[in-house]
RNA sequence: CGGGACGUAGCGCAGCUUGGUAGCGCACAGCGUUCGGGACGCUGGGGCCGGAGGUUCAAAUCCUCUCGUCCCGACCA
């Protein structure tokens, strides 16, 4: 038999040897998106868009659960509506697109397409909110948003990209706390459980928090290449924008107060993070929870087409009932194609079935994460498949978690940091940090690094990495997407 | 936004230096034989050479501008 590694679907670079190409094509050729014909902007195919359906229905899933509910808001933003929070223009205006001109007349007031909608919620809110009766208000929704980025990289970056943004009001700090708490939790859940990426969970320094935050939570996911990449955030925005859009309630005690914001939201980016981070030499690879087709049955026929056939889908219709299926019996291609072509498209788990399974009543099943078949009975199969591919999510994980286990390094001194960066040893760096913001960002700026979050958990007492001050929590600095 | 590279058939490329009938491989269509890790034979279709100007009897090829993509850095989810 031909060694397996060198079948791989041709014209993809090798993911070790250049990891932006690799990852350009892996997209174009796994028809997961395309690039349109609008500078910066991204066509998300089918196969992409599918993921992306996974990640609504677990996350609508979450959030409602905790209480949320799904609404919509418009895309165009006056223009002074995003002036209203003084940070929060200052750190959007840079990159809005702005209407001008509508059924061919100069509009009065331009419009801002949204690049984030707290300033339009807010506006409705001020509307909505009379009473501590009212009080929390839980609206998320699933929305594009517009930033006009100077470089745009397939799912990481877009000008345009899609998005949820769950926006809270609550009655006391303490509510608004604990929900942005809660919803981090969610997010780090849904990285680490459904798509098998392992993340740091923290707060953000104030120079790298949200534009209007009192303070933003983050999960950081770490690339093969070493670069992080923020893959989630929740902010808890204090009273800024209650006070800014003017929003109110008169509580129990008949005193009027502004209440206390949420929020928080996870892009399509994400997907690049699945790619980058579970992907390999053969092309794309999903964890099972995520991925558009969690099974392929690939039928090998010899002679034998109407009884493979008719045995294939049978299997088909039976697993159907629990997993996203595909079947494929295009006569046009030989198995061997059709396996190289699965794996490039990142289907965790492949069964075949030919005149000889039929005979012993088996299917062979392949993983898209280990070497070698195995044969596994026709009975039960629906039970046999749920196993499989629990343990191929799991083997995902604990594979994406013993990279990022091993590129945390500790780093007692900027000089360290250095060092580690200089030696090729590219992650995370974990410093004990004395909590001045000066002193993180001078860090960031002596290592070309960002600070990428602050451990909640405090530090045993060490010294300060930055000014050997008494230390009071772990910030981690790296580079970033 | 700087620095580099590249736009020729759906994809990957050659042709450009030295201007003169637009090519190769894969893919695609038809017929036949095949099918447990990228099968083969025969036949066939497909291009304003990214776009706009210019030079020239003549431009894929030379010149100018422009748009787009990729890679490497500075800013962002």
């Amino acid at each position: 038999m031909k060694n397996k590694q060198e079948g791989f679907v041709k014209e993809i670079p090798k993911k070790s040897e250049n990891i932006s190409e690799w990852y350009t094509s892996v997209i174009l050729k796994g028809e997961l998106a395309d690039y349109s014909p609008v500078r910066g902007c991204m066509v998300i195919r089918p196969y992409g868009y599918a993921v992306w359906e996974n990640i609504q229905d677990y996350l609508n899933r979450r959030f409602k659960e905790t209480g949320h509910k799904n609404g919509y808001f418009p895309m165009f933003i006056p223009e002074s509506f995003l002036k209203k929070e003084a940070e929060h223009v200052e750190g959007f205006a840079p990159q809005v697109a702005l209407v001008t001109k509508g059924g061919g007349e100069n509009l009065t007031e331009p419009l801002v397409v949204r690049p984030t909608s707290e300033s339009i919620i807010c506006s409705m809110y001020a509307k909505w909110i009379r009473s501590y009766r009212d009080l929390p208000v839980l609206i998320n929704q699933w929305c594009s948003v517009v930033r006009w980025e100077k470089t745009t990289r397939l799912f990481l970056r877009s000008a345009e990209f899609l998005w949820q943004e769950g926006h809270t009001v609550h009655r006391t700090p303490e509510e608004a706390e604990e929900e942005t708490e809660k919803m981090l939790e969610v997010y780090r859940e849904f990285a680490e459980d459904f798509l098998a990426l392992p993340v740091l969970t923290g707060k953000k320094t104030d120079g790298e928090k949200f534009a209007g935050a009192d303070h933003t939570y983050t999960i950081e996911a770490l690339m093969p290449d070493g670069q992080a990449l923020q893959s989630g955030t929740s902010h808890n925005l204090g009273s800024h924008f209650a006070k800014a859009f003017d929003i109110k309630f008169l509580d129990k005690d008949n005193v009027e107060k502004y209440p206390y914001q949420t929020s928080w939201g996870v892009s399509t980016r994400i997907i690049g993070a699945i790619i980058m981070t579970h992907g390999d030499d053969r092309g794309l690879a999903f964890p099972p929870k995520v991925a558009p087709v969690q099974v392929v049955i690939v039928p090998i026929f010899y002679g034998q087409k109407e009884a493979v056939l008719e045995k294939a889908a049978e299997i088909k219709r039976v697993l159907s009932e629990k997993f996203r299926v595909e079947l494929d019996d295009r006569d046009e291609y030989k198995p061997g194609w059709k396996f190289n072509e699965w794996e490039m498209k990142g289907v965790p788990l492949r069964l075949e079935i030919g005149p000889k399974d039929i005979e012993k009543n088996q299917v062979v099943a392949s993983s898209r994460i280990e070497e070698g078949k195995i044969q596994i009975p026709v009975d039960n199969l629906s039970e046999s498949v749920e196993k499989l591919l629990d343990d191929i999510q799991n083997k995902f994980y604990a594979r994406a978690k013993t990279f990022f286990d091993s590129h945390i390094f500790e780093a007692s001194s900027r000089e360290e940091i250095k060092e580690h960066i200089k030696a090729g040893r590219k992650g995370f760096y974990k410093t004990a940090w004395c909590g001045s913001e000066e002193c993180a960002e001078k860090t960031a700026e002596e290592t070309s690094t960002t600070s990428r979050c602050i451990e909640r958990r405090e530090t045993a007492g060490g010294l300060c990495a930055g000014c050997g001050k008494a230390a009071y929590k772990y910030l981690y600095f790296g580079r970033a997407y």
